[in-house]
DNA sequence: TGTCTATGTAAAGTTAACTTTACTATTTAT
DNA sequence: ATAAATAGTAAAGTTAACTTTACATAGACA
């Protein structure tokens, strides 16, 4: 699934290792997450919403789905 | 995670199986996400909320989170 | 030059989200 | 009464989302 991560974190200035503490993951996970090797969980994909005040669907596009 | 699923089946008049048809999943995984067991992946929750009209945020209750 | 930070990826392990099969219990209808 | 549909749960297996550790690359900077 594709998302806008990457694009919000720059416009924060954190580093992955940065976002990976707040979001309590691994950077290899929130680098993983950003290019799209896997999906985040429900409530990790919660969690980065709230972090970034928006809307689950705002961040991730599920328009590619079966 | 809470979510009003088991609510929003009821006003379709649907069944667990006929839900979990429509999701492509087993009738066990809707009620185990139901009852709470376990959190739809990410996909499924879009895909839900897709079936549903609504977003995930108005079905699935993160409010309990860490 | 060498070091530090940031990023990408891989391997190996754990856990949670699924699967199928199966058993039980309750309701509904014939 | 009995059969059928629905719901809840459990056991055992698979897969995907995580973990830690490790290695490679590129850019910034003293």
């Amino acid at each position: 699934m594709e998302n806008n991560l990457k694009t919000l974190r720059g416009e924060k200035g954190w580093s992955q290792a940065a976002l990976g503490d707040q979001l309590d993951i691994s950077r290899q996970s929130v680098n993983a997450i950003e290019t799209g090797r896997y999906d985040p969980s429900l409530p990790l994909a919660f969690k980065i919403a709230r972090l970034f005040d928006m809307k689950i669907e705002d961040i991730f596009d599920d328009s590619g789905a079966d």
